[in-house]
DNA sequence: AGTCAAGTCAACCCTAAGGTTGAACATGCA
DNA sequence: TGCATGTTCAACCTTAGGGTTGACTTGACT
């Protein structure tokens, strides 16, 4: 779990912290008002916290003792570009695949032919 | 790790699941094919495998001894409107952040009171 | 100075996640 | 029937993740 992309993905695989997210798009807050709707310890949240940060999700400011927390909204357009892109490859390929199978009911039923690409996908 | 959201968020979070994720979005593939560029035993991607198809990622089919994998395009919406969501939220609030500051230039300097809005966010 | 409040750090516990090896299960083919 | 191929199952190992408690830092307010 070395790259940002996992880092960014593992974070919100935990639903408190996606819903601390959610929380956040709304306003900053402190390390104790996110703690209060949950019934783990405040430890836990800061840690949590920890996790957002590294994944840059999250930025946390010093203002007195409080540490107000802070949703950077860039990290999203990562996600939202690498989920685009393969959900729109895959999109294509379907409708490609309904054009094959359009075809297919023209010529003569041959079902043992494996027609799937073997082409190599590149990396993260 | 229950609800859909956190198993497709938490599958993505590795590498080599992304990673076969990008291959299938160009075509179809068995599970050799899948193992071949890895370092990995052929087993442990039967697992990335089943994890994906937990999260409703792939599904499977069966041809003879084969199980060739298909990527499901739909799962990837799920995600794209979570994101969206908190995203435009932070947005905006940037923005209005933004104008908050403006205002605030012509005012008196008062770093000390907390402008931060303190309203609850709901859940995931 | 003394104390309270907000967060973090450190040590620990337990479970889940990713990896391995070895055996088992299915299916095509000689 | 026998064997090779493709995939999964089961048992195990090791590490990372989320949780806890307890001690520590930092700053505000008497």
């Amino acid at each position: 779990m070395d790259d940002q992309l996992s880092r960014v993905f593992s974070a919100l695989a935990d639903p408190i912290r996606r819903d601390m997210v959610a929380r956040l798009a709304v306003g900053d807050a402190t390390v104790n008002e996110l703690a209060e709707p949950y019934s783990v310890t405040v430890q836990a949240v800061s840690k949590h916290l920890k996790v957002l940060e590294d994944a840059g999700l999250v930025s946390r400011s010093k203002q007195a003792q409080r540490r107000p927390v802070h949703l950077e909204a860039e990290v999203f357009d990562l996600m939202t570009k690498w989920i685009e892109r393969y959900r729109q490859e895959a999109e294509q390929r379907y409708q490609r695949l309904d054009a094959v199978l359009a075809e297919m009911a023209v010529e003569d039923t041959d079902p043992a032919s494996n027609r799937v690409p073997r082409v190599r996908g590149e990396a993260s």
